[in-house]
DNA sequence: TGATTACTTAGCCATATGGCTAAGCTTGAT
DNA sequence: ATCAAGCTTAGCCATATGGCTAAGTAATCA
């Protein structure tokens, strides 16, 4: 499996901000459009869309114009990257323990004879 | 339950470089010095430890220098407030699956008779 | 003691980020 | 045809980020 690592760095950073969390939160339980998400937050519009630009870069939600309104919603799945990795990282950390324990428990065998 | 931002806005940062992802997949195969790591990565050396004291700012590693050689490891446990935010998120994701699914059966259901 | 190793600190640089205001530009309502 | 709503673009600003080199410090080795 190839590492997809620009899509992780994306995803990553689109996470690390608290704003960007908090339309995602919102996001989380159905489609909103700028303007009521925007209502949420005390910052200026262009501010905002800015903040959703990234969340669109980053694959993390999705959005579409109709008319003069532009509706949002999380895109399905994408989390699923970032989930994985962090999958994989405790796969790593309890194989890591797993050998660990084995190494101990080889050791104490090793002293009863 | 509080939110604790800052530590979420840190160790999602952190984790958005995919230098100090690679320190994190090392680190979670066991405990590695500063040089040791350094190797493996081109990039000077006061750049690479600014990588690591990202990573132990947003608690993600610790490390604890004996002589004139800093080890570093995983902190235990350090992912567990991005997985719980993600999960929560999942969760929040999988009620309004729930809701909508609970509507259209409903809608459904008053057709039937 | 002197040299070498393993960082650490200081300072510089370019680009990215996150905020703002002011000025567009469609679209929908009157 | 006009006006308001709902973004969008452009441009500015301050701070943060990620890289570098050069110089400093502390610990070990010869």
């Amino acid at each position: 499996m190839a590492k997809l690592d620009p899509a992780l760095d994306l995803a990553f950073a689109a996470l690390s901000d608290p704003t960007r969390r908090r339309i995602l939160e919102r996001l989380a339980r159905g489609p909103a459009t700028v303007s009521e998400m925007h209502a949420a937050h005390d910052m200026s519009l262009p501010s905002f869309t800015a903040h959703l630009k990234k969340l669109e870069g980053a694959g993390l939600i999705t959005s579409e114009k109709t008319g003069r309104v532009r509706s949002c919603a999380l895109s399905p799945g994408a989390f699923a990257p970032v989930q994985d990795w962090l999958a994989e990282q405790r796969a790593l950390w309890q194989g890591r323990l797993d050998r660990f324990d084995t190494y101990v428990t080889q050791l104490s065998e090793e002293r009863k004879p």
